[in-house]
DNA sequence: AGCACGCCGACT
DNA sequence: GTCGGCGTGCTC
């Protein structure tokens, strides 16, 4: 073990990272006879508290009087090399300190801590049993002589006894208290080989070229592009076989975790066994063995959501980022990053395969693929012969629904047409709620948020006012409170409770649901309304983008869409890829199997380069014409973005700070300084917000520009300055 | 992230 | 006159 201890002559020291903003690594002085490496876990004095860190390399030279001592290096495997300079890496690309990239990857608290022994009970050695023995006692005492030792609960269980009876054995001296070996039971490993594997000739081809990555080893990017409903996922989990049979940790990123149940479901038939999971839903002891796992090395397959990234893997071998185009895999709380592309950086530090999987890539990647930086993998056709769904734009101008109604004419008599043959119906709408907007008829008053700078949405069936920025909810109030006038307030613009209200008025008898993030509940409601679908329990399925990840329904035959254009208005660059791309997704989960899907897109402008590219299926054009109109504008791909969020409590100071941040800015050739203009959204939770932003070039310094920029710029009291590098959302 | 220090409102 | 609110600053 190479000792990190390079001591100016005087004391032994070492730098350890802490998981904590600071700026760096603080030093430690490391005591008489312990040996230390980077990447050890150590835990360490810290304000009059002990705290656990990460060797990182050799001291900084503080001050020896400042020096305090190691208190222990903790029994854990040590964090890889590769995972340092990921967290450094990360650290430095997204301008926040290490320390707090390092906090993502430590994930629990006191994971290191080895794990707790319980107390359980023994026999004792020679007890003669008296008779006669009650029942109860002797399925005990039974249960403890087979099974050996165990916990009280345990053996309560395994024996169907009280806990009295297990009392009154240790009271007869029958049986002792007894320290457990530590068990920390592993899940069974997915087995490669054991699922079975029934791959089309285009899929095959396309898991040959992924396979052949990983055999090969090393650094690369693959994007397997597959139309919706191609097999993808059964694709890469033959590129997740390979590397297991390598015997190398694989991990798969997938947006919105919680919702995945079909997609555990799939990769329990190929492997055998289930992965070991990472989201934030996962706690408490769940969460420490999961990280303990993945640390040794024996978790094989970890599925999570962005946060999974960060574990520290001991033998990392493919990283494959489902849905790669998904806007969720960009975090904006804390350290702000995309995992898509930091799950690319982690690939090449390192050194093996990424795969990245979708039907509609992201610019960024279609970029990358065209300047030869990654790889392309097709799978033109769908599984199984199926068709793609026909795409058909209504246009609302010409035959508009009824007045107060939302489903035209034509969306009304084809869904009526799917009903009478017995087939199954979605209507998305990606708005939650009742209605967008509450007036009060007498005086025309809106119903704002109280923290925010937004309109409350109306949730009927929950019979509150809500506000989807900050989560402030409030009943609806008996009276206006600007003119006191009683309510009921009217209610404007749809939401799919609203949909799904006017669909029961036109389809009585038929089974309606309503699928959103605040109608669904954890994995296992989204499950079952999923299983409700596939045994045709439901005719028609309403729902919010929940309803356009990944899902597949059998005999789903039309996609209603009751408001292309929802995503268009503001001015945010990126409104038209990501239209075309929830919409795409949408229409893909018409006719999967062998009955041919049917896509209405209700639309007012339905002339637009989006609608025009899902009626036609032309993507290729219409990616042409946005990744022109990016080249044109220097944004990306062809150019880089930062955004700078000044934010605080007070409008002035805030406004005041981002025209101080401005006058500092640099003037670098290749990079230039928009704003500072009222962040979209001006008032978010109670904090006045401005934006700057800066235009990069693709080659400019832009990450050492805007540290040089802040470090001269320092934010006054009372204000924050946030940095978000490569921006997705302009909220 | 904790935990301390430090200046302004309602009370034993 | 204190107890305590959480704003700002420091932790090798």
């Amino acid at each position: 073990m190479t000792r990190a201890t390079a001591s100016p002559a005087t004391v032994p020291r070492v730098g350890v990272l802490l998981p904590l903003p600071l700026s760096g690594a603080y030093d430690y002085r490391v005591p008489e006879g312990m040996a230390l490496a980077p990447g050890d876990y150590v835990s360490v004095p810290l304000g009059g508290r002990a705290a656990t860190g990460v060797v990182w390399g050799p001291a900084a030279g503080v001050a020896e009087a400042r020096l305090k001592t190691v208190l222990a290096r903790l029994p854990a495997p040590p964090m890889a090399e590769a995972q340092r300079q990921f967290v450094e890496w990360v650290a430095r690309y997204t301008l926040s300190s290490p320390g707090a990239v390092l906090r993502m990857a430590m994930g629990v608290p006191d994971a290191l801590l080895p794990p707790r022994a319980a107390e359980g009970w023994r026999v004792v050695a020679g007890y003669a049993p008296p008779r006669p023995l009650t029942e109860a006692r002797r399925r005990a005492l039974e249960v403890l002589a087979r099974d050996g030792p165990m916990t009280g609960a345990g053996l309560a269980a395994a024996a169907d006894v009280s806990d009295a009876v297990i009392r009154g054995l240790a009271a007869a001296g029958a049986i002792a208290r007894a320290t457990l070996q530590a068990a920390e039971p592993d899940a069974p490993a997915p087995d490669p080989a054991a699922g079975p594997v029934a791959l089309s000739p285009e899929q095959a081809a396309a898991a040959a070229a992924l396979v052949a990555g990983v055999e090969a080893g090393g650094f690369s990017v693959t994007l397997l592009e597959g139309v919706t409903g191609s097999g993808k996922t059964e694709v890469y989990f033959q590129a997740v076989a390979a590397a297991l049979a390598k015997g190398r940790q694989v991990l798969v990123l997938l947006p919105e975790i919680a919702l995945s149940a079909q997609w555990l479901e799939r990769f329990r038939r190929r492997f055998g066994a289930a992965p070991t999971l990472w989201h934030s839903d996962v706690r408490g002891l769940e969460r420490r063995r999961a990280w303990r796992a993945v640390a040794a090395g024996r978790a094989r397959v970890v599925v999570g959501a962005r946060s999974a990234l960060f574990l520290p893997f001991a033998d990392l071998g493919l990283v494959v980022v489902d849905e790669e185009h998904d806007t969720s895999f960009k975090q904006e709380d804390g350290v702000v990053y995309h995992a898509r592309d930091m799950a690319v950086v982690r690939a090449r530090l390192g050194g093996i395969p990424a795969v990245l999987a979708t039907a509609t890539p992201a610019l960024e990647t279609r970029a990358n693929v065209e300047a030869g930086r990654y790889r392309r993998v097709h799978l033109a056709h769908r599984h199984g012969g199926a068709a793609m769904p026909a795409v058909e734009l209504v246009d609302l101008r010409r035959a508009p629904p009824p007045p107060r109604r939302w489903l035209s004419p034509r969306l009304e008599a084809e869904l009526g047409t799917v009903f009478a043959r017995g087939e199954q119906a979605m209507l998305f709408l990606n708005r939650r709620g009742y209605a967008p907007l509450v007036l009060c008829r007498a005086c025309g008053h809106r119903f704002e948020c109280p923290n925010c700078q937004a309109w409350l949405v109306e949730h009927r069936l929950a019979g509150r006012f809500a506000c989807h920025h900050c989560g402030h909810t409030a009943p609806p109030p008996a009276e206006c409170p600007s003119c006191a006038a009683p309510g009921p307030f009217a209610a404007c613009g749809p939401g799919i409770e609203r949909v799904a209200e006017e669909a029961a008025l036109l389809f009585p008898d038929k089974r309606l649901a309503l699928m959103a993030s605040d109608t669904v509940h954890g994995p296992e409601a989204a499950a079952a309304l999923v299983s409700a679908m596939h045994a045709g329990e439901i005719d028609l399925l309403i729902g919010t983008q929940i309803v356009a990840k990944g899902h597949h329904f059998p005999t789903l035959t039309l996609v209603g869409v009751v408001d292309a254009d929802l995503g268009l208005a503001g001015g945010d660059p990126r409104a038209g890829e990501r239209t075309w791309q929830l919409l795409a997704q949408v229409a893909g989960r018409a006719g999967r199997a062998e009955r041919p899907g049917r896509v209405l897109l209700q639309t007012y402008m339905p002339e637009h380069a989006v609608m025009r590219a899902l009626a036609t299926g032309d993507e290729a054009r219409f990616v042409a014409e946005e990744m022109s109109a990016r080249r044109r504008m220097g944004l990306p791909p062809y150019g880089r973005l930062a955004a700078l969020i000044v934010s605080g409590v007070k409008a002035e100071r805030v406004a005041a700070a981002a025209r101080a941040l401005a006058r500092a800015a640099p003037s670098e050739p290749g990079i230039e300084v928009l704003g500072p203009a009222p962040a979209p959204l001006a008032v978010l939770r109670g904090l006045h917000r401005q934006r700057l932003l800066v235009k990069a070039a693709k080659d400019a310094p832009l990450q050492p520009v805007l540290r040089e920029w802040l470090a001269r710029a320092k934010a006054p009291p009372g204000v924050r300055i946030k940095v978000d590098i490569d921006p997705y959302s302009f909220l």
